[in-house]
DNA sequence: CTGAAAGCGCTTACAG
DNA sequence: CTGAAAGCGCTTACAG
């Protein structure tokens, strides 16, 4: 019985026009009172719903918003950014916007590919989340649309991003474990893999340089082949008395490997993680890591691209979301006897 | 410069109407194929990109579907949903559709409130995916557009549904016990909370009624309300020799407990899942468990609904997908010495 | 306070 | 093979 209501059949319903319905409906000026409470009474009697593709049409807004996650984020075991498009969908629909998400295949990346939502102009600006590759940016670049990254930036792109404070979570992490007493800290990640593994690996060395710590080269561990593909982690000999690990899922791998080598943690050695997902408590045991802000991410991700919207002129350049260091059982103070020199 | 590109443009410029324009660049009858090339040549020089709004509003389709997922299905380490809705996704970009999201709040499912993407006809079908409650169920029931319930169902409902084969995957899980020499089998879940928990649980009631073992109503337990929510789980004293668990998360939970009071796993006692999700793999021992195949249920989702859309009269029912056991370390044969009683 | 006109960009049915 | 007309449902700008 609600089959397909227009703004015409409740005006010729009360007989009125539809420009008076519209305003009615949308609360501008020019409707007496009277006449508006008994349009909407209609309008809510018959299940009036709007046509949101001819507001569409008209307006040039589809009130839509792209959202693009690469694949090689995406696998089973990482739900992180899942998580995080959940938040930025729940942001978009209390602002009456809607997100539209598009898994970024490892081929369409390599091949420049621009995803489907755009050629069909079905959405009004893109959030790119989790870093694509250099080709890639350029690609989004040359989008004459609002676009973000988020989670991770680009020096040399103009575009604006929302990213978690790496550089000091890493850096109040790595300052945790030299309080408690450690100074053969390593750090595990590829530093040209992304630019917050980067920003972390960066917060540690400043770290080591505030308390005088020297670098050790070898204690800069991979994990990752530049695509972001996970490699067999090669823990040095001797060990150190700590890891810093770029994230909670590699400080899973290195606790494994650590208790297959017949070492316990945090008791032979102290790991800390970044991100504080689903790995962080599921290990034993539990990690001590930096708690990424989720919600505040995809809220000021979400308020930035609509301001750009809204706003084509105004930039805000990086926009950086605090996290939180969450204390647990993976740290261990370290007896100063205890030190290997 | 592909600023607003219309059909019309490409028509003007090559001094044609924008009806020939539509025919060639849809591939339509009624184009000479020399003028069919120069338009689709001209178009993409201009990068010219379909107004999806005005076909929507042309022919009353959005190529939208909403997919609603319970809130209570998407806490920080429940990632299994957002995995069946990223697969949906894919599903449906290609076949030209796209996917919007709606979690469904607690309030607003108490409240019986339909979804925004409901009142502003943002979509052509919903898919529901985690089962709601009785009353929510009537509410969705009276949308007079395509819907279908994904992995849950409801017997006094209409809607169609796709599950996954709960029934005999628990079967299976269960028989496979007995063959290793287990009779005293527990199962862990509320028969009251979703179709799926029962129905696996009917599946395991099955494999012991075939083989004559009387089914002991304390080894039912309980992990959950009615709502849901995760409770305390109690073990029987004295313990079964194996346990049937609804899903991996509480085999987990199962598993942690079992080792807080000294049992080993699977030494002591077996265990086995449902799903094979994140908790499966990251637990020790790893967990043998069923396979749901969440590609298979994704694409079959998407299919019938996207049927449903073009031919409103044509119904399914309930479309159950394989799922299949996945052999891990979490049972062990039991030597019939061992055996209780 | 109320409404007739125009237009957003497309596609279907029809005429030539 | 090609195109003029009409209409999908809304809203803005203008006239009364």
């Amino acid at each position: 019985m609600n089959k397909n209501i227009t703004m015409r059949d409740i005006a010729n319903q009360l007989g009125v026009s539809s420009v008076t319905v519209s305003k009615a409906l949308n609360d501008k000026e020019g409707v007496s009172d009277e006449l508006k409470e008994r349009i909407k009474q209609l309008a809510s009697e018959l299940g009036y719903r709007v046509n949101m593709a001819a507001k569409t049409m008209r307006e040039g807004l589809t009130y839509n918003i792209g959202v693009i996650i690469p694949e090689r984020f995406t696998g089973p075991d990482q739900s992180f950014y899942l998580r995080v498009y959940q938040e930025i969908s729940k942001s978009l629909e209390a602002t009456g916007y809607y997100g539209i998400l598009h898994i970024l295949s490892g081929s369409d990346e390599e091949g420049l590919l621009l995803p489907r939502i755009y050629y069909d102009r079905k959405v009004d600006g893109f959030i790119v989340l989790g870093q694509i590759n250099k080709s890639y940016i350029e690609v989004i670049e040359n989008i004459e649309q609002p676009k973000l990254f988020l989670d991770f930036y680009d020096e040399h792109s103009s575009i604006d991003s929302v990213v978690t404070d790496n550089f000091y979570g890493a850096y109040e992490l790595t300052n945790y474990l030299i309080q408690q007493g450690h100074r053969d800290i390593a750090y595990v990640g590829n530093l040209y893999s992304t630019s917050s593994i980067q920003d972390r690996f960066l917060g540690y060395y400043k770290s080591l340089l505030e308390h005088h710590i020297h670098l050790e080269p070898k204690w800069i561990i991979n994990d990752r082949d530049e695509q972001g593909t996970y490699i067999d982690i090669e823990l040095p000999s001797p060990l150190p008395t700590a890891f810093v690990c770029n994230c909670d899922q590699v400080a899973y791998s290195v606790v494994q490997k650590l208790k297959l080598m017949g070492h316990r943690v945090p008791e032979d050695c102290s790991v800390v993680g970044f991100d504080n997902d689903i790995y962080a408590t599921l290990m034993e045991p539990h990690l001590t890591t930096i708690d990424v802000n989720i919600n505040q991410m995809a809220q000021t991700a979400v308020q930035s691209l609509l301001r750009q919207i809204n706003h084509p002129d105004v930039r805000f350049g990086r926009l950086v979301v605090k996290g939180e260091i969450i204390y647990r059982d993976s740290v261990k103070p370290l007896n100063p006897a205890d030190r290997s020199e």
